[in-house]
DNA sequence: TTTTATTTTGTACATTTGTACAATATAATT
DNA sequence: AATTATATTGTACAAATGTACAAAATAAAA
């Protein structure tokens, strides 16, 4: 904080990292770039930058530098923060409830007339997002932590309303049916209590960690998949075991 | 948008309710309220607004607003905002854990030498915080909003790690010792799962009413404890089975 | 080939927000 | 009674942020 420094500094100063500006490009339309790229690329650094700082943290400069494009083709692509947002949840989600459904319905088909073990509605819920975000592409696992992000959040809550609950009603159409006696009040209690696990399990917040006392070993995405569908399993037949035996 | 509306604006121009300050108190220390009752308002306040808004979506200004109390003010007692947020959770957080260390000491104290039963962990655990965030006072129910909320992000991590950590673990060398046989990281899959799905059911986003189908009538806050516990308790003990059948 | 549409750059702006400073009046202390 | 500490008001400010505008260059269409 001398006077001296000033032309140390001075000395440095001729290359200052552009501050956050992507490599320099013309203005234009561009050559070989197709608008699609730069919109996967937009929605990628979105999908980070939500994940990592929650939707009122994440900054659209931020997104734009870090998918290397200028704050305007933010607006341009995708309107509105909040439009981008839903588009970055629509791209993923619409992909899992493709697997969540089509599971169901083979299931369905297995089953023929009657209810469809409460396992197997249970692990196929399931395991499309905890195998989706245990596997090593990190784009789902960015998605994942995501999810359980806005999980309990107003806005999360609107958003999983427009894009997971077709699905989550025709799962519990099959709860319902394979949890004969169960009050429908408890069948969502425990929907509720499953997805709250799998997003926590999925969200990555390295607390399991902290509380583990020795170090342990690696853990696989398939140990904590069949944890924690048997964990819930048994939870819904507590549900119908105790609403058998009230009956009496 | 015509030129002849300005002066109908005008006309009201002499009422604009001011603009957010509160009931304008004169400079100084004031004459009946204590220090303690001010920070008092602004924590309920800052509590609300965080719940509602999410940390970084809330503004100093709003809680300042929503206290009756000058913007300052919430600096001078608190320090920045971080420092006020984490001081929002420390109030409540340590009720919660003394009324759980007490729980789980009395049930040490009956258990003797022996484990304590699965459904008295579960319970001891989770009733002081389920039965808190539904019975009528409402700032408690606004505190299990924001616990939800946080649940799994990076900053609600970290405050969850320090006022949480100390009781989750006194808890798990509990479960540990009541589910021999059952490796260390299934045990604290299954605590994560079952906080996890406790945060949910009090973080009341409304997608339970949402999915159910027919309107039903009230729920009180034990059947959904009960529920809940019961639900729990099936998947520890489901581990315990799992891991006693994989020992022939 | 001319014209229109698309996609990008660069700059600007009004608003919001966390933090800080100066002033003031009451309470507490000496 | 005088002085110091405390609690509050009112104002200010720099930084960050979402949105918008004008210009430019390429692609697509006529």
């Amino acid at each position: 904080m001398t006077e001296n420094t000033p032309s140390l500094e001075n000395a440095f100063e001729e290359t200052p990292p552009p501050p956050q500006r992507p490599a320099r490009r013309k203005p234009g339309r561009p050559k070989g770039i197709s608008s699609d790229e730069t919109r996967a690329r937009i929605l990628d650094a979105a999908e980070r930058i939500f994940a990592d700082e929650g939707y009122d943290g994440a900054a659209l400069r931020d997104v734009a530098a870090a998918a290397e494009v200028q704050l305007h083709a933010v607006g341009y692509h995708f309107g509105p923060k909040e439009a981008l947002f839903d588009t970055v949840i629509a791209r993923r989600s619409a992909i899992m409830s493709e697997l969540r459904m089509s599971a169901l319905k083979a299931a369905r088909a297995a089953a023929g007339a009657g209810p469809i073990p409460i396992g197997t509605l249970v692990r196929d819920y399931i395991s499309p997002f905890v195998l989706s975000a245990g596997r090593g592409d990190p784009g789902w696992r960015t998605y994942a932590a995501l999810m359980g992000r806005l999980a309990n959040s107003p806005l999360g809550t609107e958003i999983i309303a427009r894009h997971y609950d077709a699905t989550a009603r025709a799962y519990l159409e099959e709860f319902r049916r394979s949890l004969p006696g169960v009050v429908e009040a408890d069948v969502i209690e425990g929907f509720s209590a499953m997805v709250a696990a799998m997003l926590g399990l999925c969200a990555d917040t390295g607390r399991p960690e902290r509380l583990a006392e020795g170090a342990r070993g690696h853990r696989s995405p398939t140990d904590n998949l069949d944890t924690l569908v048997n964990f819930q399993t048994a939870g819904f037949q507590a549900l119908l075991t105790l609403a058998k035996n009230q009956e009496d």
